[in-house]
DNA sequence: CTGAGGTAACTATGCGCTCAGTCACAGTAG
DNA sequence: CTACTGTGACTGAGCGCATAGTTACCTCAG
């Protein structure tokens, strides 16, 4: 039985993936992917710089120096999480159908967003949380990626005051009340509770349209639990 | 002139204070004030495992062995910090008067909340981010604080769904929802932005009333900014 | 004198990262 | 088929360094 072979047993029998297969691409190789699982695992739950090139090995079965055959630093690893993390969510986003009025715009938006941090909650906090520990040079293409994020959200909020469709005297305001929903909840979802994603996301896009929906525009109420 | 006259020479020169005068109580002496305030700082800024104790001791002018003059620990340092952040937080909430219908209450709890938050968001960041950090002792008195804080917000949604003022199909989905608002605040706010702490609390609790209200029972819209 | 507060040099530890060497294996020559 | 060789993944000891925490000594107001 050779090195590998030995690896995918150990592999086998790890705790549950962080990410879904095709996360990290095409090309990334499989020690590459299982490094970048176990560094998402890592940073998730002690933060970045609490985490050792040890613990993030040691995850995968390897010895501390098989990580720079595969990555330049530690802090390469917290880039290709956090901006593939980005990624992932932006194209997430802009895939939700525009079609509809303004409204409907929203809805699907936030339903998108809340649904993605809930199923990626690992890597989404990571992303939300450690941003402070990329170099600036990095950390300016992934806050870059964010601006693009936000920007989406606001081109539907904006679109909809202008039509009255809502009510918010300040776009800004009413964006990070919106993405605080969105974002805080990376802290505490657990995948095993109660609520899917997808049922979240309907819940929590319903919450939004209620906070900027314009008097008397309400529909009736969601379906319950 | 002595050595302590000339550290508050240096003290009237730093950057502004991190928290008011009497935040951490009147039993500590000027010197672990001055060194907690520090602390503060620099785990806002840093994070707790990337601040140093050079980082801390530095910010006073003092030398490193002198943090352990008042504090057995960099950890202990940042239990003071977080369970009087908690302590402070939760005497807010409670300040805030009962009076009126459950619509009222809520509204007056989400506004101290917020304002809170807000007013001390350099603090707060460091009682949301850093719980990990702590001890598992010092994290489980922590983490009843929080408990009882959260408590005192679900009493009053509970009442006012109770007398049908509400419309919560999940009061543990509402009440995550309310606390975000609040808690992803501190990612973002700055004091010297456009918005106070007080008026950013109106906002916000009028926000969550929204998303709570039943419906029909909305009233007239809030002042612009 | 006393002792609280502070300093500076120190220790032990554990970090990110390196590098010479091992191993499995594919390709190729004889 | 065997023998040889190049290649890339990986090992594991360990380097240089920065860290948290310790300690012996100093200062000076009361």
């Amino acid at each position: 039985m050779g090195a590998w072979e030995a690896r995918e047993a150990r592999e086998a029998r790890d705790e549950h993936r962080a990410v879904p297969d095709g996360f990290w691409g095409p090309r990334t190789t499989p020690a590459a992917r299982a490094l970048l699982d176990s560094a998402v695992r890592c940073f998730a739950d002690l933060g970045y710089h609490a985490t050792t090139t040890r613990h993030i090995t040691a995850g995968v079965g390897l010895s501390p120096g098989a990580l720079y055959v595969h990555f330049a630093s530690k802090e390469e690893l917290l880039y290709e999480i956090t901006r593939t993390g980005h990624e992932r969510a932006l194209e997430a986003l802009v895939a939700a159908p525009g079609e509809g009025d303004a409204r409907e715009h929203v809805r699907r938006l936030v339903a998108a967003l809340v649904t993605w941090h809930a199923r990626h909650h690992t890597v989404a906090r990571v992303c939300q949380y450690e941003l402070a520990a990329l170099d600036p040079q990095h950390r300016a293409t992934v806050l870059d990626l964010r601006a693009r994020f936000t920007a989406t959200l606001r081109a539907a909020v904006e679109r909809g005051a202008a039509e009255g469709l809502f009510d918010v005297p300040d776009v800004n305001r009413a964006l990070r009340a919106i993405m605080s929903l969105g974002i805080d909840l990376v802290r505490w979802y657990r995948l095993d509770g109660a609520d899917s994603p997808e049922f979240l996301g309907e819940c929590y896009a319903e919450l939004a349209l209620r906070m900027i929906d314009a008097p008397g525009l309400s529909a009736p109420r969601p379906p319950g639990p």
